[in-house]
DNA sequence: CGACGTTTGATATAACTGATAACAATTATC
DNA sequence: GATAATTGTTATCAGTTATATCAAACGTCG
């Protein structure tokens, strides 16, 4: 999992002038990122925007967003568990998963039921209908998105990035 | 109200896994990420949040956000600029730097400066207070926070990472 | 010059996300 | 059986992001 090569240009100071107008359209030119660019969180918000918006017009014929395809994915995973389960695990708060299902739901996407061991809680559960829009969905991914990804950095590098990015997410 | 109809539809899980309980506690452990770890968007923005959560704690002596600070690095490297070379830089739309403004100028950070040559625009400007803030926050940033995640990914790795997240964000 | 279109900062507004408090129903604990 | 804790839910609020619009100032071109 260690990454090779494209260590070497990580670092490219060209700040070459060092003059000072305070006026009269100064530079012209595009904006200096400077030390932002060696900032960890913003480059991650930037590349983060960027995928999510990928992925949202990969998947755009489904109406499915990020958010979206990750409550299907992990209910497809992980049958018989119930609202609090499925929205603590995926980081969303418990009253806001509500309006988030009401909306899968609607769509005939998933189903809520209620648990006979537990009548507090709700199972929720894939419908055939939902199982069908994931299977597309995540041919849609592999093919139209990851793929174009992988193809960017390179297939090891790319296991990398996300072997990072998942330590970031639990060690940090 | 709302788990009615679709009941049937519901239950119909053909599964080539093994177990498959439907109700009671099922599993108990930990819910499985499945695919969900291998999809780029997602770790990019669990990444993202615990970085900024990280962020936001080491900087918070300075009550900055890190837009804020990205602003203020800008304009320390970008002097004679105006709003909205500024905020499209940060992709930061006009209407929306305008309120992020006033608030860095009420804390007299920043100020704004007719410029004599458009008298249009507003040429940013950091003041000494904001310079001097400035410094502290990247103080911070970089021995308690950049020194952090380079600890745990290894000085090689994290110039590789922010490698390929700019590669992400400029080339996808 | 002067009409026309554009740019800049600003305001208002809407949509969406994230977070907290509270509540009824149900379950767990003592 | 009284009390505490949990589940789904509602309401609400702060924060972010997006669009439309406006007046002032600029540029262009006839």
């Amino acid at each position: 999992m260690t990454v090779s090569k494209t260590a070497a240009d990580a670092v490219k100071v060209s700040r070459p002038v060092a003059k000072q107008d305070l006026d009269a359209s100064s530079d012209d030119g595009l904006l200096q990122l400077g030390e932002l660019s060696g900032l960890l969180g913003y480059a991650l918000k930037r590349a983060q925007l960027r995928v999510f918006e990928d992925f949202l017009r990969c998947v755009a014929p489904l109406q499915l967003t990020p958010a979206q395809f990750s409550v299907l994915l992990l209910l497809d995973q992980n049958p018989g568990r119930n609202q609090t389960e499925i929205a603590s695990t995926l980081g969303i708060l418990r009253p806001n998963f509500v309006a988030m299902l009401d909306g899968l739901e609607s769509r005939e996407l998933c189903a809520r039921m209620r648990s006979t061991s537990d009548r507090r809680s709700h199972i929720v559960v894939l419908t055939d209908k939902g199982r069908a829009v994931l299977a597309r969905a995540k041919k849609l991914v592999a093919n139209k998105h990851e793929t174009r990804l992988i193809e960017l950095l390179g297939p090891e590098n790319h296991a990398a990035l996300l072997d990072m990015l998942a330590k970031i997410a639990h060690e940090f």
